[in-house]
DNA sequence: GTCTATAAGGGGATAGAC
DNA sequence: GTCTATCCCCTTATAGAC
């Protein structure tokens, strides 16, 4: 079997962008780097990613279809029964944790997410989940939620790996409270 | 009087860039852009800062110092007599609201941050907070904090300012029960 | 699949006129 | 205080050879 198929390569780009994305935000990554970090040239980057933002596109679209599976999952649990919001808080802790490197990307540099315009998207979806977990769309009710979900994705971004296995179920149990009516 | 001094510009161009870097991040805003918006050109910038670099920092500034004064205001009280985290968490938040724009700014893009080695000096008076708010500086202890400022912190980032007025009081009372231990 | 070479444009910054 | 003109570097992206 061949050393290197253009599907390894392909993982590679993807996996060394979102590892310099995860760094500086995605403008400050050039394909010059991403290139001389592989040994390849920047050319031969355009034959595996049509542009830059395909390749940044790629990496974000798995985050946005978690996001989105879980506010319809949740959207229709909370129709028929009762919900605890516990297990949504786990996963959309998951979540956060599964695609960190992309999320402290978005985090560091939100210009790209315009230009690939899924912060309306993201937004989207984090106000359906934050509707379901205070069950109001009004401002004062719904900030609980910006707290619990806005406080657990800083946590994912401010602590490393090692301490984020150790410190989940506490960042969980702040959220939790965050999330009750005062 | 004249109509316009050279602390009108100087103010104006502080003003711009902030507004800018608020929605774009530092590095997306351009000298070109501010000196658009303004109606002067690039080089006239350079009248009035020496750098980039020296502009950016000058919006910065304040935030840091705000932060230094709490860090140390905080801990000397710790120090004296048991201390209620209510008054530090709001006076947090208040930090947030006077230097909301600059915080965006922050939040969009650490790079700039990283260049003017503003990071570690805001997390080294992030950390000290964290520690006084918690009594602890274990990250399991810690990571309430986290959740509890960085939750009051993207609130700030998400809700625009009519919002702020309305939710300020729900968002305090969330990262105060975030605050507590599990 | 990857290369060299190059186009086209934006960035920060400076010199010197007015 | 602000201008025009310019420098040099870096960026994304393309054409065409191998």
């Amino acid at each position: 079997m061949p050393r290197q198929t253009a599907a390894d390569t392909r993982a590679e780009i993807r996996a060394v962008a979102a590892e310099l994305f995860a760094q500086r935000g995605f403008e400050q990554t050039s394909l010059r780097e991403i290139a001389e970090r592989l040994g390849i040239t920047k050319a031969a980057l355009y034959y595996h990613f049509p542009s830059k933002n395909e390749l940044m596109a790629s990496l974000v679209e798995p985050l946005i279809e978690d996001l989105r599976l879980l506010a319809t999952e949740v959207e229709q649990v909370d129709g028929e029964v009762q919900h605890d919001p516990r297990p949504i808080v786990e996963k959309f802790f998951e979540i956060c944790m599964r695609h960190r490197l992309v999320l402290r990307g978005l985090v560091r540099d939100v210009h790209a997410v315009q230009e690939l315009e899924i912060l309306p998207v993201m937004v989207h979806w984090r106000e359906r989940v934050d509707a379901v977990l205070v069950g109001s769309d009004d401002p004062v009710d719904r900030v609980r939620a910006v707290v619990a979900l806005g406080g657990l994705q800083d946590t994912v971004a401010i602590f490393d790996d090692a301490e984020l296995a150790v410190v989940r179920e506490a960042a969980i149990a702040a959220a939790m409270r965050a999330l009750l009516p005062g």
